[in-house]
RNA sequence: GCCCGGGUGGCGGAAUGGUAGACGCAAGGGACUUAAAAUCCCUUGGCUGCAAAGCCGUGCUGGUUCGAGUCCGGCCCCGGGCACCA
């Protein structure tokens, strides 16, 4: 039973079908259901405490008219719905109220979830998955103790960036303009104890399978660029101080090592000390201790004027056996390649920078095309000065001289990558905690002899203070590890998390046959399994979570593993993705690491997990900047449905322009397509709420020209839902809708085909108006239209006369029209024979039911 | 600096190499109404013209083509990303 209100009362009719659906459980994705499956997955948000953003229901309506059109497409749709969410601003919130992060975040979902549904997307809320739940990330740390056992997960002491007012490291990804980017407070640089993931062993397979995935090309393109490969050679140079040991270098040009004149160490370098002369001690500290002192912001943006100062000290170049000098700068990072360079000043603009501003000799040896060509010249060319190489095309003087110096065992071709291991632990509380426990090294021993293979070959230790501790694995039984409750969600401030001061927790006796724990306060346990051991206090990042919760949806209720392999099977990888671009690189690259272990150890069965992605721009405030307090206000999603229903909100952030283009939000323009909405309304109900007069049970009613347009309007929809072409979808079937108005009388079927290609656009009015008008079952089981193609296709059709190419009139011509007699009607029309007479025809270009291009001198 | 996008009416935007401006907003005029709202109809890129009609017009500039918003070269501007990665 629809509403029976009279007008198109959005308030009453939105809600209602909203329950209808959900009594219904209309949108239950069955797994292993008849029919073939489509997947279509939003980024899921992290529930805020603002709620939500106009910008999310823009992508969030695109997937959801997708998903109601596949399943009238007679697939087996999963569209899910779930949250992200751990993550700082709910720990902030704990630490300046001291309740717990996870009411809060608790909070903010029910009010979040509360405006989604309010949109009306067909999301099956039996799938809902909260990173949070210890039962969702209880899968997050078993992959987490997947990654450990492959030895994908190491301890490292790293300089992170330490934000003293938050209290806590931050990410290279969270500060911006050297200010942590919550708050905009300073940061420094620390040493601290770190969890590493090796996502460099991936590098290769993650840039090689880019040629699989439908991505946009820019996405594609920034991925590349993060990985940064780079082939090259690592060349050792002898050093004069041959107690030293030989200066490795990492060079993607050992063509141009004829051309080396000087060498260039990261100021870390370790060998720099070793290599300073007493004479240059006191130039080479104050340099190092300026360098340490910058930030790698202030580094980069002094990149315009370089510096760095004289080692004392020489190498010696493998090809020549020439003296080369020593320098330390810090152009040269310690994190990249060997941390130390040959420098090329003749053809490279940054080595010929700083050889400009140090008198350093530069000697060209690729000879540039025109003589005239400036140095640094970076383009191809034939190598010269270069002793028995001389003449050859650089890449091919690349082999040679690599494969020569190999041969006396001094280089070797290698592979660099940009990409650096995933720095994956933070010092904070609400995050997921590692099922990790420190121990000694003889209980390591003893545990690991009672355990079945869950360590990795090299054990995980960490040093400090003289003392090694060796990483023992949770056993997967004994997941989730749950947070405790604290007293205070403050970090501890010397560098660990909040749970550092959990003391009952942190320090226990472990059973590590069971993973069972009691406080270490109390007595020993009896039994062999029982050691003594302190829990990891760092969590896990917010990518944690979403690393891999697309799988959790195919099977969110399994407490066996993180998704049954039959669901795995069944659903696969999401068909389509849709989210900002802000995760171009980030979230997306570290979900497809995940996805390629999982997939190796067979837990998954395909190499990639977003095969098709599609980027939603952003809604940009009236003034076509980005959306601010002010230029935004009103411009919510609860304001929106209040005022103008949740079906023109839906329809109007589709009509605004291409879903992936930046658009600038019209507080006037959604009374365009709100009277649209009305309009399709008065066409189907009468004033007193009954079925419009005009629409009868006759065929005949419509006129062959409705017909024609109807058929044209079930492809076009269509054919632009498929290609995410929403907005002329929108306009296509607002031309429809002009001439149902203009219409004496129209057939119910015409109607009711009509709102079943709306329906996927604004569903409420498409249910509401399909019951008034008698049609069966909910709309949205309906299967889609049919368009006929014969009905496509007109008797006639304009004609364009060209003469010369210009527009010199048209007219309606049967279709089929031979060229001949299109030329004749051409000569006979008032407008174009004046610009046919007195000239003789050269050339004629027709293309039947187009145009007709009348060439004359 | 490098890598991507993108520049079309007053505005958002539409156009398989084939009528530039669909659809919508805004603006102006009209109908209905006691009045308003709502709705409907008409006009609406610029210039010339009483009109018929003509000329110009998709950032600028060359080119390819019977025909270019669309393809190619050079340039300008805007937005996004990366940024000493050897």
């Amino acid at each position: 039973m629809a509403t029976n209100c009279k007008d198109y009362n959005f308030l009453e009719i939105e809600p209602y079908w909203q329950s209808f659906w959900d009594k219904n459980h209309s949108f239950r994705a069955e797994t292993g259901a008849a029919g073939p499956k489509y997947y279509v997955l939003d980024m899921f948000p992290y529930p805020s405490g603002s709620g939500l953003h106009i910008g999310h229901p823009e992508g969030y309506t695109a997937t959801d008219i997708v998903a109601r059109y596949q399943r009238a497409r007679g697939r087996n749709v999963l569209h899910p719905m779930g949250w992200d969410a751990f993550g700082l601003p709910a720990e902030q919130h704990a630490v300046k109220t001291g309740t717990h992060p996870s009411s809060n975040t608790q909070n903010n979902i029910v009010n979040i979830k509360r405006q989604i549904k309010a949109l009306g997307f067909s999301y099956d809320w039996e799938r809902e998955i909260d990173t949070t739940d210890p039962e969702y990330f209880r899968w997050t740390q078993w992959i987490f103790l997947q990654l450990f056992k492959k030895g994908l997960a190491y301890v490292d002491e790293r300089p992170v960036w330490w934000c003293p007012e938050l209290r806590t490291v931050l990410a290279n990804e969270e500060i911006v303009d050297g200010k942590s980017e919550v708050g905009g407070f300073p940061v420094e640089r620390r040493n601290l104890r770190q969890w590493v993931l090796r996502i460099t062993a991936y590098a290769e397979r993650l840039l090689a399978d880019l040629k699989d995935v439908n991505w946009p090309d820019s996405t594609k393109r920034m991925q590349e660029a993060w990985i940064g490969r780079s082939e090259g050679a690592e060349v050792l140079f002898a050093l004069e101080n041959r107690a030293l040991g030989p200066l490795k270098v990492f060079t993607t040009r050992p063509d141009t090592l004829f051309g080396c004149t000087y060498m260039v160490l990261a100021p870390e370098h370790p060998l720099v000390d070793a290599l300073t002369t007493a004479a240059q001690k006191g130039a080479v500290d104050a340099y190092k201790k300026k360098t340490a002192g910058k930030s790698d912001l202030e580094r980069t943006d002094l990149a315009k004027d370089k510096s760095g100062v004289f080692s004392g000290s020489y190498a010696i170049n493998p090809v020549n056996q020439q003296r080369v000098p020593i320098w330390i700068a810090d152009y040269v990072l310690m994190g990249y390649g060997t941390g130390a360079i040959m420098a090329v000043p003749a053809h490279d603009e940054r080595d010929f920078e700083f050889a400009t501003q140090y008198a350093l000799p530069i000697v060209q040896v690729i000879a540039a095309p025109s003589p005239d060509a400036k140095l640094p010249y970076v383009g191809d060319g034939k190598v010269i000065h270069s002793g028995a190489y001389n003449g050859l095309d650089w890449p091919e003087a690349k082999k040679r001289i690599t494969a020569d110096l190999a041969t006396r065992g001094v280089a070797k071709a290698t592979v660099n990558f940009k990409l650096r291991d995933w720095l994956f632990s933070r010092q904070r509380y609400w995050g997921e905690p590692f099922p990790i426990v420190w121990l000694n090294e003889a209980d390591y021993r003893r545990a690991t002899a009672q355990r079945s293979g869950d360590v990795p070959a090299t054990p995980v230790t960490f040093t400090s203070g003289g003392v090694t501790q060796y990483a023992l694995p949770l056993p997967a039984a004994a997941l989730p590890l749950e947070l405790p409750d604290v007293q205070s969600y403050l970090p501890s401030g010397n560098g660990e998390s909040p749970l550092a001061n959990e003391t009952s927790w942190l320090e226990i006796w472990l059973n590590v046959e069971t993973g069972a724990a009691v406080p270490a306060s109390g007595p020993q346990p009896a039994g062999d399994a029982w050691v003594r051991g302190r829990r990891e206090t760092n969590t896990m990042p917010q990518w944690a979570g979403s690393c891999w919760y697309y799988l959790r949806f195919t099977d969110p209720k399994n407490a066996a593993a993180l998704a049954s392999p039959e669901a795995l099977r069944y659903w696969g990888v999401p068909d389509l993705y849709v989210g900002g671009a802000e995760h171009a690189v980030l979230h997306l690259l570290y979900a497809r690491f995940w996805h390629k272990v999982l997939f190796d150890l067979g837990v998954v069965p395909q190499g990639e997990p977003f095969t098709k992605l599609f980027h939603q721009g952003m809604i940009l405030g009236e003034d076509g900047e980005k959306m601010s307090k002010s230029s935004g206000k009103g411009v919510t999603p609860d304001a929106l449905i209040a005022s103008h229903g949740a079906d023109t909100l839906r329809l109007y952030l589709m009509f605004l322009g291409p879903l992936e283009a930046a658009k600038p939000w019209n507080s006037q323009g959604i009374e365009g397509v709100h009277r649209f909405l009305h309009k399709v309304w008065r066409e189907c109900i009468g004033r007193e709420g009954e079925v419009n007069p005009k629409i009868t049970d006759d065929p005949a009613a419509d006129s062959a020209e409705l017909i024609r347009l109807l058929h044209e309007t079930i492809k076009k929809v269509g054919d632009d839902i498929e290609d995410l072409h929403f907005n002329t979808a929108i306009s296509q079937m607002m031309v429809f809708a002009n001439a149902l108005q203009k219409a004496p009388t129209v057939s119910r079927a015409t109607v009711l085909s009509f709102l079943q290609v709306l329906a996927p656009f604004a569903p409420h009015l498409g249910e509401e108006l399909w019951e008034r008008l008698g049609g069966k079952g909910p709309v949205m089981q309906t299967v889609w239209p049919k368009f006929d193609p014969t009905k496509l296709v007109a008797n006639e059709v304009k004609l364009v006369f060209q003469v010369n190419g210009k527009h010199r009139g048209d007219q309606l011509v049967p279709v089929g029209l031979a060229e001949a007699d299109a030329i004749k009607l051409a000569q006979a029309n008032a407008k174009v024979s004046p610009h046919l007479t007195g000239k003789s025809l050269k050339r004629v270009i027709y293309v039947p039911g187009r145009i007709l291009n009348i060439v004359v001198e």
